[in-house]
RNA sequence: GGAGGGGUGGCAGAGCGGUUGAAUGCGCUUGUCUUGAAAACAAGUAUGUCCGUAAGGGCAUCGCAGGUUCGAAUCCUGUCCCCUCCGCCA
């Protein structure tokens, strides 16, 4: 959510800041809802102001209340309930007005309102070269992958890892959390993936992308479509104590989307699924530190590709491309050379304190000081079945078996993965 | 699923419907004392919001939502969560 305080105070800006992104935000319809929420709040005020005086001064002198306060107050209680009303309506229409504006932009985006405005700022070195082996075509041969099984079981969109595909997504999964807790200083979470709609507010996926989502209707919990949303949510409703931020934390979720808008799109094979598991990092961080650790965050995500032996590039998304409570975003994209195209496997966000500000999470700067909205950033570290596509299809030997990259074989207590006879 | 108990400030824990935003203790902050620290003593110590340049003042909040009343932390209804026992079960 943004701040209602900051588009009171420029709104202009604010306007600005999100016709980069391609909205058209209600800027006029909220500026008069504020202000006759104000003028409402200063009514009822005044009257429960009188109220609490007069039942006071009864209290104080320890008598009855004369049959006049008694028709005055009555009068003064139906008053406030009647404006209170307006204001619980006032404050409604204001919410619903500002929940489905996403997060402002930094300077530092680029402009642009699709992909094809986004900036590859970095690719490594590395072969980006085709061998027309698609993991398709490559997983199933091996026995490492059904994906009639998973159509059959649950339907399009779903798969089934068998035998030693099974075990190397465990392994990389495995690999990713050690690299981040050990090297990293991230703290490992297990959080639930059933989550109540409030978790899903805080964390922007509702109300706006609830198509997107799947629900059980009978507990009303959601699904997670990743890990952030558990994770952002871990603090909602507290107050951060001086000297704990910044807080960093990582956990191995599935995430589980219907990805109704991608209909049609890649649709062979495992890049786009209903259910995957993704290892993700998140941070709450003071405010003066969030950009810099937006880069810290892509270096941690890049590493896991490097180690990986893949060739991977960064792209800066334009305004109109980063997620809806993203200010900033990077995407990881590693090389497939079975399928001749780059497979995003991170994405790398800060929400700056849009998220907080939702779930009101807020941190203490230091003992005594009043209370702030931290910054929270997250990022894939990395989504698995698209990286295990780019092992597969990098470890493809010309005799047809796989090879593993060395840093996972302790993992996966093999090197590599027979041909099929 | 059945039966009972409970949700109050950072924590513990009081609170006859009326000077209770809330006793008391602990913790924390500052000050006095001390070479320093501890102890002792004193003062302070919730969050949000509205008005105000500020000083300051108003309002709301005792799980949540309603209701009764001139007045609700206190009474009533609903709801959520936690605990204990029984049942069931990974």
């Amino acid at each position: 959510m943004l701040s209602l305080e900051q588009i009171v105070r420029d709104p202009e800006k604010i306007r600005a800041a999100l016709v980069r992104r391609g909205e058209d935000p209600p800027i006029e319809r909220i500026l008069e809802l504020d202000t006759s929420r104000r003028e409402l709040i200063q009514q009822v005020d005044a009257d429960r102001a009188r109220r609490n005086a007069v039942s006071k001064a009864i209290g104080d002198e320890k008598r009855k209340p004369t049959a006049e306060e008694i028709s005055e107050m009555r009068e003064t209680g139906e008053r406030i309930k009647l404006v209170e009303a307006d204001l619980d309506g006032v404050q409604t229409e204001l919410n619903e007005a500002l929940l489905p504006l996403p997060n402002t932009p930094l300077s530092d985006v680029p402009d642009g309102l699709n992909e094809d405005s986004n900036e590859i700022i970095h690719t490594s070195d590395g072969p980006t070269e085709s061998h027309g082996n698609a993991h398709w075509d490559v997983a199933p041969a091996l026995g490492i992958l059904d994906l009639e099984a998973g159509a059959s079981i649950s339907g399009a969109r779903f798969f089934v890892l068998k035998g030693k595909g099974a075990k190397l997504q465990r392994a990389l999964a495995a690999w990713m959390l050690d690299v981040h807790t050990n090297e990293h200083g991230y703290t490992e979470i297990d959080p639930p993936l059933l989550v109540r709609p409030e978790t899903m507010l805080g964390s922007g996926n509702l109300p706006k992308f609830r198509e997107n989502l799947y629900h059980d209707d009978e507990t009303d919990l959601w699904l997670v479509p990743t890990a952030e949303v558990a994770l952002n949510a871990l603090h909602q409703g507290k107050i951060i104590d001086p000297g704990v931020l910044p807080l960093k934390y990582v956990a191995q979720t599935p995430s589980f989307r219907k990805e109704h808008a991608a209909a049609g799109r890649d649709v062979r094979g495992i890049k786009r699924v209903h259910q995957f598991e993704k290892v993700e990092m998140f941070r709450f961080v003071e405010p003066q530190d969030s950009e810099a650790v937006l880069e810290e965050m892509l270096g941690e995500a890049t590493t896991i590709c490097e180690r990986l032996g893949l060739t991977y590039r960064v792209l800066k998304l334009c305004a109109g491309d980063i997620g809806f409570q993203s200010a900033m975003t990077y995407d990881i994209e590693v090389w497939s050379p079975g399928s001749a195209e780059w497979l995003e496997v991170s994405s790398i966000s800060t929400c700056t304190d849009f998220q907080a500000r939702r779930n009101n999470t807020r941190y203490r700067p230091e003992i005594g000081a009043s209370t702030r909205l931290p910054h929270t950033l997250n990022g894939s570290g990395l989504a698995l079945p698209r990286t295990w596509i780019a092992v597969i299809e990098n470890g493809l030997q010309d005799d047809g078996s796989v090879v593993i990259p060395e840093e996972i074989v302790p993992y996966t207590g093999w090197d590599r993965i027979e041909a099929a006879p």
